[in-house]
DNA sequence: TCAAAAACGATCAATATCAATCATATTGCG
DNA sequence: CGCAATATGATTGATATTGATCGTTTTTGA
């Protein structure tokens, strides 16, 4: 066997698992520990493999390296402000009873902690969702079927799922790529195709989109703005977009993120 | 086992309760002792874990203990011994791409810590069992879906569900309420709908019973014995039940558990 | 309080892994 | 064909890891 072919499938074998040993790797490739010793150190100096007694590691976090469970720590701290507080006024909208569709996505999450206090039926396709409800509330929590799709976090069905078709909710909430004059925008059509489902089971559609949403564009297209009955946005948003958002006869919600709380909010 | 796989498994097992002791973890990645507290102290000083007298703890907040979602506090520590002995050797049959089924329960839940370094596809009703495959291995997770039951952390739905009944496993994995000459016992007729339906999806029925099983008895059947191919259970069954199941022509695997490998009793 | 049991830490032998060296095989070239 | 260059395999002494033992400390229970 070649060089190449044995660093091929060393480097195949570690990033399938987290370690490989050296005897693994010799009766995978049927050469000697020597040779595979060599080669380990060769793919050390070259950074493709991290090497450990015993045989190699990944060089790339093994995963649970911070204990996983942090759903989306990439994006999740992301206008982390504006996101809280868009998701608290979209929770707001709640009542207990109130059966409602959550789309998985790192400001729909949010929604989660105010969420704490309701007793809704809360249908979503997101894991960590589901998860933080079941663990830090009473509301009852219904999961759509599938694959467990990492990067995102969502669970994603091939099959046409019953538990969905039979959900039908007085609202979805849903974040989403961008937001323009075209619709609603996202980038993977695999999420589309799963969200167009979902938002025929509910009246409403309420749309969580921070300020920055509205310049960004993504190639597809989810939804016409006809489909959606409400936006929730912070106070950044431009008046392009409200007027948009306004003659499309949507209903806009300003989130105030600054301290200045000072307008129409009226508390007891 | 090697070092980092060790580590794995460790850490996997604090995750999942409040405190693991040195003996479970010595059960669990057969190793002595004196590696474990070795490995306890490294991922100590590495702030991975908190080492304490007889164990490690999570290094996280207890967050929720009293609330539900702590998977099955109760049950889970009972004849905890036979049950992850008799996980292990059902993990044991699985190799890498196994498409199987697991059924939620506290003795199915045990086979997490050894399904850790597979990769099989593996189809849940479980959300405990989905959520820390899903943290701590590289498997394919599958959820069927539908409200998730807070007293068993099972997922169930009232409708059919294709994402069940599109996947087809070589194996399912089961525990149930008892075990008698009548077949499967289980308590709620709930639960019976619902796994009836993943028997179905399977081609060989796996059935992870402790020894008490046997003397225990429900009112409801779920399934007659024919149906069974093997049954895993700890050196505690009695040759009764032994005998019941050679009858059936059911493959028996007797999972050896170390406190009974000790064959003479001083005093009685 | 004391005694028994469990857990711990240190030590040492057994084992596994490693690095270095040498031997062998294959290839390329004169 | 002979020879050198390279790659691979085998051997050996060095090093690291592991498991067992033993004495000490902590916990448990009377």
């Amino acid at each position: 066997m070649h060089e190449k072919e044995r660093h091929r499938i060393i480097l195949s074998a570690v990033q399938d698992r987290p370690v490989v040993t050296v005897q693994e790797l010799v009766a995978l490739t049927d050469s000697s520990e020597a040779t595979i010793r060599r080669d380990i150190a060769q793919l050390h100096v070259q950074k493709k493999l991290r090497r450990v007694r015993g045989g190699a590691e990944s060089i790339h976090p093994p995963q649970f390296v911070g204990l996983a469970g942090r759903p989306f720590s990439v994006n999740e701290t992301i206008n982390i402000a504006q996101k809280r507080a868009i998701a608290q006024k979209a929770v707001e909208l709640c009542e207990d009873g109130d059966a409602i569709i959550i789309n998985g996505g790192t400001t729909t999450f949010q929604m989660v902690h105010p969420l704490a206090t309701k007793r809704c039926q809360v249908f979503t396709n997101s894991f960590p969702i589901a998860e933080h409800l079941l663990k830090n509330s009473k509301n009852t929590i219904m999961l759509s079927g599938g694959v467990i799709y990492r990067e995102q976090n969502i669970i994603l069905s091939p099959f046409d799922n019953d538990v969905t078709r039979n959900f039908y909710a007085k609202r979805m909430f849903m974040g989403a790529q961008g937001l323009g004059p075209l619709g609603l925008m996202e980038a993977d059509p695999l999420l589309i195709q799963a969200e167009q489902k979902l938002i025929g089971q509910a009246d409403e559609l309420v749309v969580l989109a921070d300020s920055s949403k509205f310049s960004a564009r993504s190639s597809l297209i989810l939804c016409p703005l006809e489909r959606i009955s409400t936006v929730i946005t912070d106070d950044g948003i431009p008046d392009s977009a409200a007027n948009m958002l306004e003659q499309a006869d949507i209903h806009l919600i300003v989130a105030e993120t600054s301290a200045a709380q000072t307008k129409a909010t009226s508390n007891g």
